[in-house]
DNA sequence: GTTGATTGGGCTAGTCTTAGACCATTGATG
DNA sequence: CATCAATGGTCTAAGACTAGCCCAATCAAC
């Protein structure tokens, strides 16, 4: 009975340490900016500030973060994704086990699949169908070194404009799961073209008010990350 | 930004709460069943047993438990939803707000239409096609006592024959967040028959691994239940 | 009846977590 | 170069939570 698994995942140190990590490794702070002040982050994330502390302490020490003291000091994040790397992908899938990691998968490709279903089904007002081209735009147009920040930012903002919270938090949460071994995939420039037009199809279907096509161009664009995971384990 | 978002829903006791009051809400736990032992219960969840003892007082106290020392005692579900009423709906969806009622039925909607589509996707075996078709059936042959029940059941197995725990147990939380409304809308034959057309369209859509035919049936099936709580609430 | 296994009821010592106060450092600004 | 606001660093007392132990009630089996 899965409803009766652990109420927690972890104590709150551990959970905190996930949700940052999190925050990070999604590029939702990317390198270089700050976390906001640990006074108001620790309110944010409903935790004691001793608590936040040992958490940013733990990340700072694990290279993820620099923390500078005085005004304009803070967390600052560090962290760069490694460089794409069969033998880290085979570690990390490791780490996480064969059964999770299909687990993943299909959480993620279900969740995406109905973010983008919804979305087309919902006829959305012309500023959200900007904020979607904008999104794409910038993927398009991202360097090597921003591409998987703004992939993230572009998959999530489909989730987030349908203005469930629920659905934007779970479809976050599905990707970080994936994406330590999305980063070990090497960023090929077949496979970049060949992502720009599947995510073109995405939108253009999500724009046209065609839940079926959206539905089937993000099941598509998936499955093609998912076999490049499969074949790069082989 | 959503993935600073409180770490903890609340403390361990009012979680605990809530999570017990899902598998009983969900009738995961039938009415007259009773719950685990307070030992392995504790385990499973994650909790010391001084919080669960705390967390099943508290649904006691609330009428939800029959609880009985000795052998073969245990904690008994003694709870059944309230009997349809347009009343009892309007208060409940106060009670959430209407922002976070259109969340949830847009989050039920986006995970189920997807679990839905991945089944159809996976070309599941015999012995999983057997387990829907039974839950179909069982449904169909409820009566009103159990209806609610069997249709959550039959709901959540499409997501668990899925084989992702994690989508299974999304399914569930979403499910449980609309639970009170859904059990608000009176049991009409007319709206009963309209639903087994739709539980077999999504059967046969499943069955014979068509993934659009699949998330178009869950998507009417879904609206047609939203469209009946719009209706009553107006 | 008596027994024994199973289950809820309750206590205690120790650890985790919090709230709040105060200290230390930094750097822009006057 | 002195000031001061913003920020991280540290401490303490109180509350929440846990692990582990033993007690009390119940009832099937003998």
């Amino acid at each position: 009975m899965t409803v009766l698994r652990p109420v927690r995942a972890g104590n709150a140190f551990e959970e905190t340490v996930e949700r940052l990590l999190q925050a990070i490794k999604l590029g939702l702070v990317a390198p270089g900016d700050k976390l906001p002040p640990e006074r108001e982050l620790a309110v944010r994330l409903g935790i004691s500030r001793v608590t936040l502390r040992e958490a940013i302490r733990a990340l700072s020490d694990a290279g993820y973060l620099d923390v500078r003291r005085g005004r304009y000091g803070g967390a600052f994040v560090t962290y760069a994704p490694p460089e794409p790397d069969a033998g880290h992908l085979r570690e990390a899938v490791k780490e996480m086990g064969m059964a999770d990691l299909s687990d993943a998968l299909t959480f993620r490709l279900a969740v995406e699949c109905g973010a983008a279903q919804v979305l087309a089904m919902s006829r959305p007002a012309e500023e959200q169908r900007a904020v979607l081209v904008r999104r794409l735009a910038d993927v398009n147009e991202a360097g090597l070194d921003d591409y998987r920040r703004l992939d993230t930012a572009f998959h999530l903002s489909i989730a987030e404009l349908t203005g469930s919270s629920l659905l934007a938090t779970t479809c976050a949460d599905a990707r970080s799961r994936v994406s330590d071994l999305l980063n070990a995939i090497p960023m090929l420039q077949v496979n970049l073209d060949h992502a720009a037009v599947q995510h073109q199809a995405i939108v253009d279907a999500i724009l046209a008010g065609e839940p079926d096509a959206a539905r089937q161009a993000v099941a598509e664009h998936l499955e093609g990350t998912a076999a490049l995971l499969r074949a790069f384990l082989a």
